[in-house]
DNA sequence: TCAGGAATGATAATCATTATCATATTGCAA
DNA sequence: TTGCAATATGATAATGATTATCATTCCTGA
C-alpha cells in the first residue's frame, strides 16, 4: 500500500515548462526515498531499503528511475564497478575517484552550473542535470 | 606481430612524475589506435578494428585499457546503454545527451580544467582526467 | 459497473565485462 | 646462448547489473 503524497511533486503550481504528468505510486515512492537520502543509491540498494516498508518489485524500481530521469527529477552516475547510482536532481555532488582502489572523495565545488545555463539557451535541449567526476590514483595506490 | 613504437610513449625523457613502465605489445597497440581516433571507442569496437591488422584477443584489449587508464594515458566514459567508451587522455570531449533517444551532441567548452589543477594540488590524488556530461531531453523527444 | 489501458512483479534473457586457466612470450641470470 | 620464472595472451566460462517478457492487478473514464 503506497500513499501518493504530492507535497514535493514537480512544479505544477508555478507552471514553468511543460506540465509534468502525475507520478505513479512506484515513482512517488522511489522519489521520496531519494529525496531524503544524502548519498546516491543503486537500484538494488533502493530495493533493499524499500522492500521492508513498501514492498515493491525490482523491475518497478528500474522503471520508476527511468521515468524520473526523463522528468528531470532524478539524476544518475555510473561507478567504476559498473553499477548506476541515482539521486534526486537537487543534489549536485561530484567526486574524485581512484582508478586503482575505487575510493571516492567528494568535491565540493562545481564550475559547471554556469555553462549548463548557457547550453540550455544555446541548444535545443532541455537540460536536467550533469555528471562531473575526476579520476586518478590516490597516494595509497601510488607506485 | 606487433611492433613497439615509443615515439609517443609516456614522458620518460622529461621525467615528470614517477617513471612509467614500458608498455606491453597489446597496450602499445591499443594506445596507438586510440591516439589516431577522433571518436571514443568501446572495447568491442576496438577489437573489431584491430583484429584485421593485428590479431588480438578481446580480453587483452580490456586488460590493456585498464592498464592504460592507470598510467594516465587513456580515459573512459559510460554511455546510456551501459557500454564504456575509451579515448586517449589528450582528447577532452564532452557531450550533451538526450535521455530519451540517446542522441549526443558535442560540447566544445570545458570549464573544468582549472578546477582540476586546483584539486591536483589540494588533494593527495594524482589526477589524470575527468568526465563531464550533460543530460536532458532533445526537442525531438519533447512532449 | 465494466472494458481498455497502464502499472506491477516474478522471472527469464541479454550483454558488457571479468575471471579462469592453459599456452606463449619475455626478461634475466648463469 | 640457454633455461627458467614471471608476465602476457587468448579462448572461453562465469558474473552481474539491467532489460524484456508476460500474466496479473490496478485505474479510469464511459
Ligand atoms: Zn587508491
Ligand atoms: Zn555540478
Ligand atoms: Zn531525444
Ligand atoms: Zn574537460
Amino acid at each position: 500500500m503506497i500513499l501518493k503524497q504530492d507535497a514535493e511533486s514537480p512544479a505544477e503550481a508555478t507552471s514553468k515548462g511543460p506540465p509534468k504528468p502525475r507520478l505513479t505510486a512506484g515513482q512517488q515512492s522511489v522519489l521520496d526515498v531519494l529525496q531524503h537520502q544524502s548519498q546516491p543509491l543503486s537500484a538494488q540498494a533502493l530495493h533493499g531499503l524499500m522492500r521492508r516498508q513498501q514492498p515493491i518489485g525490482l523491475a518497478t524500481i528500474y522503471r520508476a528511475l527511468d521515468a524520473l530521469k526523463l522528468l528531470g527529477l532524478v539524476q544518475h552516475r555510473v561507478t567504476l564497478t559498473g553499477e548506476t547510482l541515482y539521486s534526486a536532481v537537487e543534489h549536485d555532488h561530484h567526486y574524485l575517484t581512484c582508478l586503482q582502489c575505487g575510493v571516492s572523495v567528494p568535491v565540493d565545488t562545481c564550475p559547471v552550473k554556469e555553462l549548463e545555463a548557457q547550453l540550455q539557451g544555446a541548444s535545443s535541449f532541455r537540460i536536467y542535470y550533469h555528471t562531473l567526476e575526476f579520476f586518478g590514483v590516490c597516494d595509497q595506490c601510488e607506485v
